[in-house]
DNA sequence: AGGCAGCGCAC
DNA sequence: GTGCGC
DNA sequence: GCCT
């Protein structure tokens, strides 16, 4: 068989759609868009790397539309099942921030956030003025830095956007929810105290449609980066939480407090009464909203609830299926209608018809109410633990971390990981990140000034805070088995003796070709143990290495499709090219290298362009 | 019925 | 080989 | 969960 005919096949079953969706547009922005340019009510971003990618605030434009849904060269076509393309693709209405019905209208938007680096252009093509949560009108302005009259561009806060995004509509910028502090409408300008309305708003800012009852967690942290990529950022990650946790006012990746172990999330009551208030909110004027919202949402619930509860294949197929469903047009309320969209079965259809019948699901409501449930929560969070544990010991009678400690039979990993829970859990600052990096440098230059230390993970994504510190250790021209040796024989020993690493929880043996040191570290002076994980690098595999360490998840799934798409190969070593597998998926080859030094040029032959840590938050 | 990435480590 | 983490 |  081709091997690159199996590639391609087995892509397409992969189909991580929204992954696709989201890399595919950053991946081909260049790309003719014409072909696939039909009104797609989804407003798509075209999203152009800004001319001075250092640059923090940066206009770019948004133009719309442009959604091939799956990338063009997976498709066959060869099924007659209606399709979400297809559908897609029949007709649409107007919608999208940028609406105005006509293809390709070029809006551009100005952002501003509170650390510009550079001030703001405004510019008579600035189409709207974008303003972060924490700028109130005064300092927006400020930020501006310009005597052109901008009380003609319309200035709304930047949940407008994330709002119209999400829900693929025109949100109407005049209401409350999107207007900057110090603002009245988003034509007002601040006068002295005073606020005068100073031009009306215009047609495309008309349809009006408050559907956002609730509030919009804050932005996880002050925009640092390059507000393109935080946009993008923000937008699809709005898209993907919880709502219930913008209904408890948390952010998803926000920071866990302590001592919140067998607290109960709000109950279900509150979440609906939201969901009504939020419902109703629809303006019923047949103007352009998604239909399927509330079905998308509870199936997203569901989703979130398979992810907790561990079921990756369960969770997939659930967000498949809500993707899918952002796509229609329609409502989708029978079973028979649901079976038509590829992504959605008979379960799934099942529960679509259910819940436009009876406007909610009861597996959901019931597993919300479930104190099994919560206690699965916890004590999948412990490290070592998983899904098949944590329901070991419930059904041993285990309820709480306590209980674990003193009556269950834990591997010391596990005992490790209920000592440590709360600080486990909790997020590390940056700064600290960068503290704990430079114990570990300073011990390894000791031991061997050519060793080098890449703090990776969500740090170098720029995150004001991560889950653990990832460390990448390399040397230059050296062989993993040479700088194995060094870490293990001396760094490590050192660092445990100065007591700053404090357990071991997955490390390589010295003898074996293993690769990676997974611990716990603490500060001098602290109590806070914090997850440590280091991984060496041969010289040659750094920059493969780079890639995968620096993730994130969705990018690093992304890009290794990608490489699949061309017949390549993309793991922590390298790129590999001719990979050719037999019988029970072993390899027969493993494919030339083609490049593992250098992140740079292994984006290149992919085709990728490059794009920084920063804007590989997906 | 098997894939949905693939690998290294603990047990 | 299974479970887990990345 | 869904798809082949």
């Amino acid at each position: 068989m081709n091997p690159l005919a199996a590639q391609k096949r087995r892509v397409q079953k992969t189909q991580f759609f929204q992954d696709l969706d989201k890399l595919d547009q950053y991946m081909h922005d260049d790309s003719d868009d014409t072909v696939h340019t039909s009104e797609v009510q989804q407003p798509s971003f075209a999203l152009h790397e800004p001319s001075r990618p250092k640059k923090r605030t940066e206009t770019f434009n948004i133009r719309r539309p442009r959604t091939a849904y799956r990338p063009p060269s997976t498709e066959t076509s060869a099924n007659n099942r209606v399709n979400e393309r297809d559908l897609v693709s029949t007709k649409g209405k107007e919608g999208g921030p940028a609406s105005s019905g006509a293809k390709n209208i070029q809006r551009t938007y100005l952002f501003l956030h509170p650390e510009p680096e550079f001030g703001p252009l405004f510019d008579k093509d600035t189409s709207y003025i974008i303003v972060d949560d924490k700028l109130d009108l005064k300092e927006a302005l400020k930020d501006l830095r310009t005597s052109a009259d901008v009380s003609k561009t319309p200035m709304v806060r930047m949940r407008w956007l994330v709002d119209c995004f999400r829900d693929h509509t025109v949100h109407d910028m005049r209401s409350s929810l999107f207007r900057v502090r110090g603002m009245k409408d988003p034509f007002c300008i601040l006068d002295n105290e005073d606020v005068q309305a100073v031009a009306p708003a215009p047609k495309d800012a008309k349809s009006a449609m408050v559907m956002c009852a609730f509030n919009r967690p804050k932005l996880e942290r002050p925009m640092t980066q390059d507000d393109f990529a935080q946009a993008i950022d923000f937008v699809q990650k709005v898209g993907l939480l919880d709502y219930q946790q913008f209904v408890d006012g948390e952010s998803a990746s926000e920071e866990v407090q302590p001592g919140r172990i067998g607290k109960k999330p709000e109950s279900a009551e509150c979440f609906n009464s939201r969901l009504q208030d939020f419902l109703c909110k629809e303006k019923n004027d047949g103007s352009s909203t998604n239909p399927n919202l509330q079905t998308m949402y509870i199936l997203q619930q569901l989703a979130i609830y398979y992810e907790r509860v561990g079921d990756k294949w369960r969770n997939l197929g659930y967000r498949k299926a809500v993707t899918a469903l952002r796509y229609q047009q329609t409502p989708v309320r029978t079973k028979q209608d649901a079976l038509l969209i590829r992504g959605i079965g008979e379960s799934i259809a099942d529960k679509i018809e259910e819940i436009s019948t009876t406007g909610h699901l009861r597996k959901l409501e019931m597993a919300k109410a479930d104190p099994h449930e919560q206690c699965l929560i916890i004590f999948m969070g412990i490290y070592g633990a998983g899904l098949k544990q944590a329901r070991r010991w419930l059904s041993q009678g285990h309820r709480t971390l306590e209980g674990l400690l003193y009556n269950a039979e834990l591997t010391p990993n596990q005992k490790i990981g209920v000592e440590h829970y709360e600080h486990f859990q909790a997020r590390i600052p940056r700064e600290e990140v960068r503290r704990h990096a430079a114990i570990v440098g300073e011990v390894l230059s000791s031991v061997d000034p050519g060793l080098q230390v890449i703090i990776g993970g969500s740090y170098r994504r720029g995150k004001a805070d991560c889950g653990d510190i990832d460390l990448l250790i390399t040397k230059a021209d050296a062989s993993l088995d040479h700088i194995r040796k060094l870490m293990t024989q001396f760094a490590i020993p050192e660092l445990k003796k100065r007591g700053f690493l404090k357990a071991e929880l997955s490390v390589s043996q010295s003898h074996d070709n293993g690769s990676k040191w997974h611990g716990a570290s603490v500060l001098p002076n602290s109590s806070a143990w914090r997850r440590l994980d280091m991984l060496y690098v041969p010289w040659d595999e750094r920059g493969a290495a780079m890639i995968y360490f620096t993730g994130n998840d969705i990018f690093n799934r992304s890009v290794r499709l990608l490489a699949s798409w061309r017949g390549m190969r993309l793991n922590q070593h390298g790129l590999y090219e001719n990979v050719m597998r037999g019988r029970g998926r072993t390899k027969i080859t493993e494919g030339k290298v083609l490049e593992g030094k250098d992140e740079k040029k292994i984006f290149e032959l992919l085709g990728v362009p490059w794009r920084p840590p920063e804007h590989r938050n997906l």
